[in-house]
Parts: structure tokens; sequence; C-alpha cells
RNA sequence: GACCCUAUCGUCCAGUGGUCUAGGACACUCCCCUUUCACGGGAGUAACACGGGUUCGAAUCCCGUUAGGGUCGCCA
């Protein structure tokens, strides 16, 4: 038998094939555990999200755990950029940071005394020394070793044989620096144990150092957690997506207005689905739905034009009143005065079916915040290039002049009307319209946004406009 | 270099031996709707990496090749 000399781990066998299953009277605990590098990575996030997601479905507990191994690493506007982009997500943790719990605490850097005491058993079995630089490292048994992953399957691992580049045996495992602070392999098997974590679902990366890390529960004998590795994110054209790459961080989301569930939607669709046609997806049914092992094994490239869409589903989505909260910081960020929310909510009520990102907002309604907005010089030049857009321009203030009730469906008739006097097409009157009273060649419903402006406004924006397009150079 | 993972339209997913002349979504092209721009509706282009097996039958199972990714740190 081949696989004789694999060393079977953990102990349950169940009809003799090697079983990861905890008891299943067991609580589920799962942890996201970043390190706090300034940023929170799109990878990262959907681990977590994942995470979030296994543990609000089997009715577990979601932990937060910072990575700061020791105090130097420590920085609190690194943690907070964590923190800020989980809350923003909607993933709330139940024990971490700012929130407490049994196990705490939640910084590594605060575990020292932890990490000793694993340590201390560690040497008592002799599965660490001390090498001659002062570092102490673990005794790799470098055996072959067989896992189960509830992502990828049977990961059977034969690192007897395992070397380096330069072709040398693969060295012990490092644990703790000749200075005494402590390496990540180490403290993230005592973290996990300690606080009690029954399933680790992480990146990739990371199932390559998965036989080391159960080697250590071994040695420390404890029963490993069950592990879920899930497939890293690339960049669209297969690339390795890196800090600097567009979308790579939550916070260039946070900041370019993005709605917060579009971002967590897209990103769950990112290596699992929910099997039907739908893209767009409450995130409770995600809840109910999702399942570890239908993770798909295979990369994700993150396409920013599907985030785009399904963020652009979402605005439609909003009712009015939730698309102008949203709306409301963009607005001021632009300086816009908008006065009341009342009438900006009108305004709003104009544009939003046109909006696919919040940051355009702004742009979409400016003028009906000011009487001096700027012509937009192509516009302008169209309208001049056509002597008769600025005779029709005059005929509608006449018109318009004469309406009874400033309202859409009289503006338009008026409008209609007109056109059909003239005997042509009712563009070629809305076109001197829209720019008479807006300055551009686009923008929402004429009619309505002539409702909105009011009799006044609009006819003396028109009188303005006039006077400008009539000593304009021809 | 060693070890590990992966391989369906450009991208994300569906597909778990026959219902696949492979389905949906994003993007792209065209048409319709329309006051502009969008939305919406309709149509279209586009994929099972390659080679061997297993099987009556393979996108689906096995092996190999190739390609991509990952790990081999006193980074996390």
């Amino acid at each position: 038998m081949e696989d004789a000399d694999f060393q079977e781990f953990p102990l349950f066998m169940v009809h003799g094939f090697t079983q990861f299953d905890p008891p299943m009277s067991s609580e589920v605990r799962v942890r996201f555990a970043p390190s706090p590098t300034g940023m929170l990575h799109v990878g990262g996030a959907r681990t977590a999200l994942f995470n979030w997601l296994y543990a609000r479905h089997t009715g577990g507990k979601f932990i937060l755990r910072i990575e700061d191994t020791d105090r130097a690493r420590h920085v609190d506007a690194a943690v907070q950029v964590i923190l800020d982009g989980l809350r923003w997500l909607g993933l709330d943790w139940d024990e971490g940071p700012e929130v407490g719990g049994n196990h705490g605490p939640y910084f590594q850097s605060e575990r020292g005394s932890i990490y000793q005491r694993y340590l201390d058993r560690l040497c008592a079995t002799n599965a660490v020394y001390t090498d001659p630089d002062g570092a102490v490292r673990f005794r790799l048994p470098r055996k072959p070793l067989i896992f189960e992953d509830m992502v990828c399957g049977t990961i059977s691992v034969d690192r007897s044989k395992s070397i380096t580049p330069g072709g040398e045996p693969e060295p012990d495992m490092t644990v703790r620096r000749a200075d005494g602070s402590w390496i990540f392999h180490f403290v993230n098997v005592v973290d996990d144990a300690e606080m009690g974590i029954t399933h680790v679902i992480r990146g990739e990366d990371h199932l390559s150092n998965t036989p080391k890390h159960i080697e250590l529960y071994q040695a420390l004998g404890l029963t490993p957690p069950r592990f879920a590795h899930i497939p890293l994110i690339l960049n669209k054209d297969g690339s390795k997506m890196s800090k600097r790459d567009t979308g790579a961080s939550v916070g260039s989301y946070m900041d370019l207005g993005y709605v917060p569930a579009a971002v967590r939607n897209y990103l769950c669709l990112l290596g699992w689905s929910p099997k039907d046609d739908r893209e767009k997806l409450e995130i409770a049914e995600v809840v109910t739905r999702f399942d570890p092992g239908h993770i798909n094994r295979k990369a994700a490239h993150f396409d920013l034009e599907k985030c785009n869409w399904l963020n652009a589903q979402y605005i439609a989505a909003m009712d009015l009143s939730a698309f102008t909260a949203a709306s409301v910081p963009w607005i001021e960020k632009a300086g816009i005065a908008y006065g009341s929310l009342e009438s900006l909510t009108l305004v709003l009520g104009l544009i939003k079916e046109k909006i696919k990102q919040l940051p355009e907002v702004p742009a979409w309604v400016d003028y009906f915040f000011t009487e001096s907005f700027p012509y937009d010089p192509e516009a302008r030049a169209k309208i001049l290039s056509k002597p008769e857009s600025v005779h029709r321009l005059q005929q509608l203030a006449e018109a318009w002049k004469q309406i009874a009730t400033w309202d859409a469906a009289g503006l338009e008739s008026a409008l209609k009307q007109l056109a059909a006097e003239s005997g042509c097409k009712p563009a070629e009157y809305i076109l001197p319209a829209r720019f008479g009273v807006s300055g551009r060649s686009s923008g929402p419903s004429l009619y309505h946004m002539l409702e909105v402006l009011g009799r006044e406004r609009a006819l003396a924006r028109v009188e303005r406009t006039l006077a400008d397009l009539q000593t304009a150079p021809h």
C-alpha cells in the first residue's frame, strides 16, 4: 500500500477514511485574521465575507483577530482601516476589537504570555530547539500527510523530499526570533486553538502551509480545525492583484461611493453561486444558502465592470429618500448649496434613473441650484450653427408665458403644438429649450425639469440665454 | 528547482456520465422604444486548453502534457 506510510490525521476514523469533523455538538467558530497593513484588500474582504457567511449560516461565531505579531507592528490607524472596511461591508464580528469576548485579547501583540506557555509545552517534548543564532525552531516531521480540505478536497503532501530553490532540504520552521518576537505560523496556530476556532476559512496561499500547521497542532497535542482554502482573486487579465491595482482596496470603493451591499453582493459571486440565474441577491438569502463545500476551486478574476453594473442595480433599486441620503455627501462635497432637503429630493427625483455611480450626482444637478450656471461651449456652438434654433427658443418663451398651469403635461403639449405648427419634430424645439434653461445638450426629462425649475426661473433663464446668443459672434 | 492547487465564452458563474447542436450574467455589436443620455425589450458574436485512456456514451471519471496560480522567510 503506497499510502501506508502517510500519516493519517486527525484521529477520527470513519469507515477507514480520515475525517476531520470536530464533534457535531460544537458551535462553529470562524475567524478573520488580517494583519494591519494600512489597507483592506478585496481578497481579504472576501475571505472575511465567506467566514462571516458561514458563521451566520450555522448560527456560529465570527471572530476578528488582528495579526500584529508584535507591538512595533501595531498601528492604530491601520487597524481602524480594517474595522471601517468590515463595518462598511456589513460584516459584524461577535468577538474582537471594540467588541470584546471571552477569548481575548484579540491583538496578537497582547498575547505574548500565551505564546510563551505554548512554547514551553513544545520545549517539554523536545519538539523545538534553539539554533546557533538564538532563534527557536520547530523540528519539522517532514513526513507525508493527508488532510481533507472543504473546498479543495483531499490534499496529500509529501514534504519528505521538499527542497528550497537553492536545492537545500527545507529548513526547520522558525517559531520565535532571537529578539523574542513571534513568527506567524506558530502564533496563528496557537490563537486558533486558544480561541476555539473550528473552521479555518482562508486564502489558498495558505494551502501549502497547512501541513506545517497541522504538525504544530499535533506536536501540541491538539485537534486541528477543519480547513477551507478559498481561491485567490486575480486581476481580470489573470495577473496577481497587488495593492496598487484598481479596485484592490475596499477603501477605494468607500471613497468612490459604491453601495456597500453591491460590493458585498459582487464579492459573494466570486467563487460562489446560488446555482440559478440570478445575480442580485439579498444577503439574508446568501446566508441561508451559503455552503463552503460549493465554493469554486478556480481562482476568480476581478471584473470591475460587473461590480459597477451591480452597483447601478442597487442604486436603481433605492427609493428616493434612500437615494437622497446617499447623494447628500456628494452634493456637499461638490459645494452645492441645495437649500432644503425637500428641494434637493425634488431635483434628485428627476435624475435618479440616470445615475450609475453616486459621484456622478453633482454634475447632474448643479445647475438646478445656481443661476450662474455655465454654458457648455459645444452645445452653444451647436445652437448657434442653426439660426432657427434661436428663433424657436423665442417662440417657446412666448408660448410658455401664456401657459395657465406650469406643469410637465402643459409644457409638453405647448411645445408639441408649436412643433406641429412649424411642421417640424418636437426635438427641434426640445434641444434649444434644454440649452435655454440648463446650458447643456443633455439632461433629465425636459418637461419635468421645467416643472421643478418653476415658471419664474425657467423664463428668466431663457431670457438670459437669448440675450447671450444674440450678442454672440456668429 | 521541489511540493501543492487549478483549467467551460474576454470575465464571473451553471453544468457533478446521456435531456449539451453547452445555459445565464457583465462587456461588446445590431435592432426596437425614446426629447438627449440612460433604463427597458429583442437579436447576435463568443468557451468545454491539448493528447491519451475508461465507458454503449465524457465538459463531466483516470493518466499525461501544457498553461496559470500558490508555497518552500527570523513577512503576515
